[in-house]
RNA sequence: GGGCCUGUAGCUCAGCUGGUUAGAGCAUGCGCUUGAUAAGCGCAGGGUCAAAGGUUCAAAUCCUUUCAGGCCCA
């Protein structure tokens, strides 16, 4: 060989059409995507798509409102990236889905975070600060929604405190009302008899305090046991005795019927089995040994069994005297009796516990709570001395009147946290105040019937919220809160509650006109003025439950707004909505119009830590995640591509490492679009030269696999499947594309001159995969997607296209199957390279020469010239066989200075001696 | 404690109505390439399918129990 004055290569080089292209390989999606954003703005997108798809059939997502209330965390991106994910996909299927972005602004949390910065303000004034708080975290959200790259009508959302959703919300009161679902019931609530208010759990502090602790008597008066034993139950909180209705036993824990002593005293006890020691270590009482003779319990005129023992449930339905009032108290079977201490028979007021309140409703017991606003006995306590005292101070008096009675077992010093009010530092007390329910008992079996004809993902959900409306109590609507619409509640000048739902109505077009702050503005008179009503009619300042606020939104919103409809297409929110909106919203929608207010209903699970653990509870993340962290940190469409991959009706799994991983995946398809755009860039108009050329094996393969990914991804899609689309792309990218179709077509790429048919149809199947492919990726990576197909010089933006339809042209069953039969041989061709590589015989690949023994007929079906191309190789020879094998050796050829590939024909081209035939004459051209 | 759900390689996912040695991508290791180069290609290792019982000729796949985890109740 002669030496040469330039470095070969060098020269040749620059007759390569090496791919080219401005697209950065480094994607800086941190800062890319702000200006990204901001361009899209700036041409009204969002509006410009929904102009687009004018007459095209409807899809509407209806958006579950958020609380407006803190930073975005990764749950709320994953909720609002799955969204955007539906509402972009079905834009590019074709459809027109706007997106209507919501916030749920009144509520608890905003109202406490207030309330504690400033304390006693007026409800004016908790309003008034609540709502700015409110906006501020709109406006917080909304940015970091944006950022996410989520579409939608950032500039129009629907807010829950506006004054016409306000105004919607009494609207559906008042049909509520119309139709005899609402009454006024006694419920205990947490009051505060220091600040004389109902307060939430949230306004609750815990301390430790002593209280007495009292074994109290409760005569048998019925049953076999009648005048015989007594019942003993074991209570903290001895001035609930007055409003004691029941005593509650668990139906299948075992209890006794016993005779104990204590010195003198000698009487028959029933209590439950496990807490006799207990029981005789608190009180001195001690098994007398034997069981009372006629002890054993049974229904009336059966004979009793000879047991010691018998369930809480034979103890249902029989009476107990009342220790110091002419009252029977009636026993009943409950699941919350626990053996954890006392004597497993629990004192039951409903009127002053939670537990006993729901177990009286279910008794039909009434709510008796002789307790007024500062927490003093009223008349209704049953004993004239202590009517006016308040109830702690009323301890040492009942455990008086006990012992007087002889009902006084045993009494005790306890120690124990007790409830405190946050605010008075008073201790709290259970107490029924008048709450305003709807009655679920009238929706129950059509919300139930709605249900089975919602479609629901994953199917599971349908069971999930029929479970949870089954066993659904009333739902108490009203809230002794100042943040949130007033209950429209009036009441007579005799304090009669009146709910007219004219009156109402009246009130929702002057709130919408004035916003719901005139209820607490205007005093009686006044707003009895406005709304021309009876003289005399005065209101209150409870407010109504915000899950109807919330559930309401599709009356408020889908109904209500022209771009949208009621009942949605879908709702799509995390699992715990299942009790949550999901619920609300229908029972909401059943009660007004008899049906679901959703076609389809999408839950998706948690993000969970890697060992599936809740992010809260993971060492690993024990801080607040803010979606803005990753955001800055990797890149919106990194978030996106994270919760593209994912399988998101389960738990979805979160880890660092995830995102290292996914920041492999993105990079491994940005540099996929990359090379294309790259072998792409001298393809100016995609028409320069002939198609017609015939299309190599390669390429009928490569579109074959292409509309395979198009109807997988399409598929997925259309079934919300959003992992499926990743694994299908990233797969594709990888494997067909990276180390296949590319690196195959490399040589004729980069060799062939630049205009050859096979180069050019090469590229024209490369335009349409880019193509493709930039549709495809568009909902996940919005903002990877649109930056490279702005470098096609492709009209407009990507999202404003549709996705890629399958040609069937393109079609190739039989190719299909040559390909898969020659992959494998390509393995068995590797696995032999590899090992020469090894025995150093090669290093490049380029420098082997292979025989390939394999079936005679998959040979002879292509140009053992394709077949090298195909194997990415210089030097094949083929020889029949049955069972396929390879062998390998160094290649007697001469390696072209150009292609790098060792062919016959170099050094045989005098003008070229350097060169294989094919890069003679491209270089020839050239010249 | 109850209802609903989940548990396949280090990570994310496939494995249809039970049927040969459980798959993919990424990551890891070892090479090749330096004309996609803070890139690309090849090869290799890696799973007792959470655990234990059971049904069956045959189970990751069906049943039971246990363990771990999640949501909602209590």
């Amino acid at each position: 060989m002669l030496p040469s004055p330039l470095p070969m290569s060098q020269n040749y080089k620059d007759t390569l059409n090496l791919p080219k292209t401005d697209f950065p390989m480094k994607a800086g999606l941190a800062t890319r995507e702000p200006a990204m954003l901001q361009a899209w703005q700036e041409a009204g997108l969002y509006e410009q798509i929904q102009k687009a798809r004018a007459g095209a059939e409807l899809f509407v997502l209806h958006d579950g409102p958020p609380f407006a209330n803190g930073d975005v965390h990764m749950g709320t991106a994953l909720n609002k990236i799955l969204k955007d994910l539906v509402v972009k996909s079905k834009t590019m299927l074709g459809y027109r889905a706007p997106y209507v972005p919501g916030w749920d602004c009144h509520g608890l949390p905003i109202e406490y975070k207030v309330v504690k910065e400033a304390r006693h303000l007026s409800p004016l004034e908790v309003r008034q600060r609540s709502e700015v708080f409110a906006r501020k975290f709109v406006d917080i959200q909304r940015e970091q929604f944006k950022r996410l790259g989520v579409f939608g009508d950032w500039e129009h959302p629907y807010l829950t405190m506006n004054p016409s959703y306000e105004a919607e919300i009494l609207r559906a009161f008042a049909v509520f009302v119309e139709r005899g679902l609402v009454y006024e019931s006694l419920k205990p609530v947490f009051w505060s008899t220091g600040a004389q208010t109902a307060l939430a759990e949230a306004e609750v502090e815990y301390q430790d305090r002593q209280d007495s602790a009292v074994y109290v008597k409760f005569p048998l008066v019925t049953g076999a046991l009648k005048n015989k034993a007594s019942l003993v139950i074991w209570t903290t909180t001895p001035w609930t005795l007055p409003a004691n209705l029941a005593i509650a036993v668990h139906a299948k824990e075992r209890y006794v019927a016993q005779r104990f002593t204590r010195g003198d005293e000698s009487e028959v006890f029933v209590l439950a089995e496990k807490l006799v020691p207990q029981f005789s270590a608190a009180t001195g009482f001690v098994v007398a040994g034997g069981v009372d003779p006629g002890s054993a319990i049974s229904g009336p005129g059966s004979t009793p069994p000879a047991t010691t023992t018998f369930p809480g449930s034979k103890l249902e339905g029989i009476g107990a005297q009342h220790p110091f009032l002419p009252r029977t108290a009636i026993v009943l079977t409950a699941d919350f009796v626990t053996m954890d201490s006392g004597t497993g028979a629990v004192h039951i007021a409903p009127g002053h516990g939670e537990d006993d309140y729901s177990l009286g409703k279910t008794n039909s017991l009434p709510i008796l709570s002789p307790v007024d606003d500062h927490g003093s006995y009223t008349e209704d306590v049953g004993l004239p001395e202590l009517v006016g005292k308040y109830v702690f101070d009323a301890n040492p008096d009942i455990v008086q009147i006990l012992r007087d009675r002889g009902m006084l077992v045993a009494e005790e010093t306890y120690s124990h946290s007790y409830p405190y009010c946050w605010r008075s530092k008073t201790p709290i007390i259970f107490r029924a105040v008048e709450q305003f329910f709807i009655r679920i008992d009238d929706l129950r079996a059509r919300a139930l019937d709605a249900v089975t004809k919602v479609k629901w993902l994953p199917p599971w959900g349908e069971n999930r919220i029929a479970g949870t409306v089954e066993a659904r109590p009333d739902w108490v609507i009203s809230r002794q809160r100042s943040w949130g619409v007033p209950l429209p509640v009036f009441y007579s000048a005799d304090n009669e509650a009146i709910l007219d739902p004219e009156w109402i109505r009246r009130l929702a077009d002057l709130v919408a006109k004035r916003g719901s702050n005139i209820w607490f503005e205007l005093n009686d008179e006044k707003l009895a003025q406005e709304l021309d009503l009876p003289k005399g009619t005065t209101h209150r300042n409870d407010t109504i439950d915000v899950w109807i606020d919330s559930g309401v939104s599709h009356q408020a919103v889908c109904a209500a707004r022209p771009e949208l409809r009621d009942p949605a297409d879908m709702y799509l929110e995390a699992t715990d909505q299942h009790r949550g909106w999901f619920q609300s919203s229908l029972l909401t929608s059943v009660a007004l119009h008899d049906r679901a207010p959703y076609k389809t209903c999408v839950t998706h699970g948690f993000v969970v830590d890697v060992d599936g653990k809740k992010i809260s509870k993971s060492s690993t993340y024990n801080k607040p995640m803010d979606a803005g962290h990753f955001v800055s940190r990797h890149g919106a469409d990194i978030v996106r591509l994270w919760v593209s991959s994912v399988h998101y009706t389960d738990d979805v799994p979160f880890s660092e490492e995830m995102f290292t991983r996914l920041g492999d995946t993105y990079r491994r398809i940005r540099n996929t679009l990359r090379i294309l755009l790259g072998n792409l860039h001298d393809d100016v108009s995609g028409k320069q030269e002939t198609r017609k050329a015939e299309l190599t094996l390669v390429d009928r393969w490569i579109l074959d696999r292409l509309q395979g990914v198009i109807e997988e991804c399409r598929a997925a899609y259309e079934s919300y499947e959003f992992h499926k689309v990743y694994h299908t792309l990233n797969q594709f990218c990888a494997v067909d594309l990276s180390s296949l179709y590319i690196d195959i077509t490399k040589d004729r790429m980069y060799c062939d001159a630049a205009n050859s048919p096979r180069r050019r149809t090469t590229q024209a199947a490369m335009r349409e995969i880019f193509d493709a492919l930039c549709r495809l990726l568009a909902p996940i990576l919005v903002f990877t997607a649109e930056e490279a197909w702005s470098y096609l010089g492709q009209e407009g933006s990507v999202h404003l296209q549709h996705f890629p339809e399958g040609r069937e042209t393109a079609r190739d069953i039989l190719v299909r199957g040559q390909v898969e039969e020659l992959l494998k041989l390509r393995g068995v061709i590797g696995v032999a390279i590899e090992k020469a590589r090894q025995d150093k015989l090669i290093g490049n690949a380029l420098e082997a020469a292979v025989t390939l023994h394999c079936d005679e007929k998959l040979a002879a079906a292509f140009p053992r010239e394709e077949l090298e191309e195909f194997f990415i190789l210089s030097d094949l020879k083929l020889e029949p066989a049955a069972e396929p094998s390879a062998t390998v050796t160094r290649t007697t050829y001469q390696k072209c200075a150009r292609c790098w590939r060792h062919r016959p024909a170099v050094g045989r081209i005098a003008s070229h001696p350097d060169l294989c035939d094919r890069c003679a004459e491209v270089v020839t051209t050239l010249t």
